[in-house]
DNA sequence: ACCCAGGGTCATA
DNA sequence: TATGACCATGGG
């Protein structure tokens, strides 16, 4: 029998490969503790700091900020820009990051915070993330699944790379496109989508996706979705 | 020395 | 709409 699905979702997992890949990563990887932070506002900052930027540096840069007090709104939004742009040094393009922190951080306390916001329907917020200069697709999402726990997917470089290696996506398709495709064809969960992208991101990290013929990749030679099983 | 990382903006055609 | 330049550090 079929699991009970959104009618949304197509109803055999057996066919879906969305969800093969999913549960094939999970048995693989195991649970993925997801997003590393220690509260929400560290989350939505973490985001606009890993732009384009390896994690580990972004965590020298909020330890940095911790350390100095310095992880909050009213702190952020009220630095001088050398001081901020000195603090993150280590995330790179600081003077970027400075501007946009600083941006978001009075947007972020003009909305009246975190729990204000949370009140705002997932579309709506995500359209005014979109607004603040430095905050495009990915980033917003980020916010929304891990700070705001809304189910909008991440489409990052490595699911890109992944599904369109899989032949289920096109890997320079709009930003939309590709989260329709995986909204189509997965629940509406949080959860799910929060531990998909996680280990995606963690598949990347130990397998070398610059060549298309990874020979230790499991998603590439193991794969039940490129052997099935007679 | 070179390549890339948990992207985004802006100018140009 | 679609490329290209630019932002910048740290690790492989």
């Amino acid at each position: 029998m079929a699991p009970m699905l959104n009618p949304n979702v197509h109803a055999n997992v057996v066919n879906n490969p969305y969800q093969i890949i999913y549960l094939y990563l999970r048995d693989y990887y195991g649970h993925q503790s997801w997003w590393p932070a220690e509260d929400q506002f560290e989350i939505m900052i973490g985001a606009i700091l890993t732009q384009n930027t390896a994690w580990t540096n972004v965590e020298k840069a909020i330890t940095n900020l911790k350390q100095n007090n310095r992880c909050d709104a009213e702190s952020l939004a009220a630095m001088k820009h050398q001081t901020l742009a000195k603090m993150i040094r280590s995330s790179g393009y600081y003077n970027q990051k400075a501007e946009r922190l600083r941006l978001f951080a009075e947007w972020y306390l003009k909305q009246g915070g975190a729990l204000a916001l949370a009140r705002r329907p997932l579309k709506m917020l995500r359209k005014e993330l979109l607004a603040l200069k430095g905050i495009g697709d990915e980033t917003a999402d980020d916010m929304l699944l891990y700070a705001f726990g809304q189910p909008s997917f991440v489409i990052d470089t490595y699911t890109r790379r992944i599904f369109s290696r899989m032949g289920l996506v096109n890997e320079k398709g709009r930003y939309e496109e590709l989260q329709q495709q995986f909204h189509d064809h997965l629940e509406s969960d949080t959860e799910l989508f929060q531990q998909y992208h996680a280990l995606i991101v963690s598949h990347a990290k130990r397998h070398c996706l610059k060549t298309p013929d990874c020979i230790h990749c499991p998603l590439t030679t193991d794969c039940i979705f490129y052997e099935p099983q007679p």
